[in-house]
DNA sequence: TTAATATTTCAATAGTTGTTGTATAATTGA
DNA sequence: TCAATTATACAACAACTATTGAAATATTAA
């Protein structure tokens, strides 16, 4: 994880919109949720949620596959255990133990996740 | 922790700057960092920096103490905890271990943020 | 092939954010 | 008190972001 990286992640859930999908697709895990059905749970237009899938999927924090007509988006989990290390990595000149923030790295056979790690 | 809450967390950490300063100032843990001493590292114009602290401050996510002339500033890492918990803790429709993702809480003892847990 | 469905791209517009210099406020030491 | 230091507030401008509708692309079914 470098600088670039963690701002572009940040920018991707600094909107109302984004936030929502991506937990929406946290819910859902390795299930996933085709985009039109994401735009009718949250009642965004098409047009604007196709905009903030964009930029969900440009950042990596969410992964896309084509089925037939339907566009499948899942959330990718392993870049947030990424994100929450790089910040906490270096928290007390490299203890970061004492600040009562850990991540233990998404595993290959993770539940939630598999069928989204490649 | 609320959707207008995370995303206000997520534009605080959404620019280069910002990100490096609360970096910094979790690498500096309890002790702080004064605002000049904040400018000089990041080699970032004090006015500037004014603005990003007022951001960073404005959230919660950093605190800030009157130290005579000086402003000093520590990160807050309670509200990273809070902020990880929201983003997973309905991953899998309720069970947050299968993500890999765990998060503990900041006790009040945290030899890293004790004198800023107000 | 044609029509219907699902999704994205494009262009226009409104609103927001980041940066800078100048001015101001607050604290300290002489 | 006065001058120096530390930091913030304000105003102006450039750059970026979000939203919308219309048009385009791609897939499926008839």
């Amino acid at each position: 994880m470098n600088k670039v990286t963690a701002v572009t992640i940040f920018e991707s859930l600094a909107s109302g919109v984004r936030l929502e999908v991506y937990r929406l697709l946290v819910r859902n895990g390795a299930e996933g949720v085709v985009a039109g059905e994401i735009a009718s749970t949250l009642g965004v237009p098409p047009t604007n949620l196709s905009f903030h899938l964009k930029a969900l999927t440009h950042t990596g924090l969410v992964s896309v596959e084509q089925e037939g007509r339907f566009q499948r988006y899942r959330a990718n989990l392993s870049m947030m255990s990424e994100l929450i290390a790089y910040l906490t990595d270096e928290c007390c000149g490299g203890n970061p133990e004492l600040c009562g923030v850990s991540v233990k790295s998404v595993s290959a056979e993770c539940a939630c996740s598999s069928s989204d790690d490649k």
